[in-house]
DNA sequence: TCTTAAATATGATTATTATCATATTTTATT
DNA sequence: AATAAAATATGATAATAATCATATTTAAGA
């Protein structure tokens, strides 16, 4: 469903949610094994993400990742979206193209409720709800 | 979520499904531009599903591919697996794992019950009946 | 102000997926 | 038997995604 990369976003995002605050920085050496992710490849990626202000960051000694409160509001599918999956979740299942409800392919009625479900869901959930659900154990944290 | 190698698999098969038998072969030259795929990358994998015995086939004059009854009957998830996207279809959505319901990771709850849904659907629904929904026009012919 | 620890910018390499090309084999027709 | 029209087998190339590497900038602390 999702790229590696996607994925990695996602679970570097959440670690930073559980992990961090502006008083409690991350180091991109400390994470990257921590979430089983290659070093350069998650540093790659966390720039990207500080680029878009999903997460926050700052240079120099004692400097790092983290995620501001503001940060821990945004939902899933914000991180999803910055890294370019958009056109992805929203293409038709057969084409290349766009999914098109009126014109749908064979394989339309079989998915699409579904994936739209899962689209709403990634929208309507905060960072801050998934960090809800690993400290009440309902979820684990992903490595 | 499927390859484009998957998706062309799907096109090729039900432009079959609707449109051949054993009467009535499909040249793969006739094929290629009637559902938009390139020539010799669709050649290539309707010898992939020839060879698993997804579609039928005979070569020289006359020769050409088509499903027979039996082929008619295969479902839609037959050609994704034989399109090697079980991992892909049964992987975690953010580990490169087997998703774990008994480890749900942290978008588990929030998509896991309609992915399921759609590889049920994909494998309760038969090529037939796909067809029929063309022809009900329930559904439209992929391009 | 010097050193050092961090992110940032940028680009190189590798692996995978998508696409293209062509020689070989089979079989119907003449 | 010879020809031609088809699939089959095999491999080459191109595009994209994943991974790695490193020089530059920033800021804390000595
Ligand atoms: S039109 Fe193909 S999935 Fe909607
Ligand atoms: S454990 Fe991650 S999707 Fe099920």
């Amino acid at each position: 469903m999702f790229s590696n990369s996607t994925k990695y976003a996602i679970k570097a995002v959440l670690y930073l949610a559980v992990n961090s605050s502006e008083e409690k920085k991350v180091v991109v050496n400390d994470m990257a094994g921590l979430i089983n992710v290659p070093k350069a490849y998650i540093a790659k990626i966390l720039q990207e993400l500080s680029k878009k202000n999903l997460i926050s960051s700052t240079r120099g000694p004692k400097g790092g990742f983290y995620l501001s409160e503001d940060n821990k509001k945004a939902k899933v599918y914000d991180i999803v979206i910055a890294m370019d999956e958009e056109q992805r979740m929203n293409s038709c299942l057969l084409s290349l193209k766009k999914c098109n409800i009126d014109n749908p392919c064979s394989l339309h009625h079989l998915a699409y409720n579904e994936k739209e479900a899962i689209i709403r869901k990634l929208n309507n959930t905060s960072l801050e709800e998934l960090v809800e659900h690993i400290k009440t154990g309902k979820s684990v944290f992903p490595i």
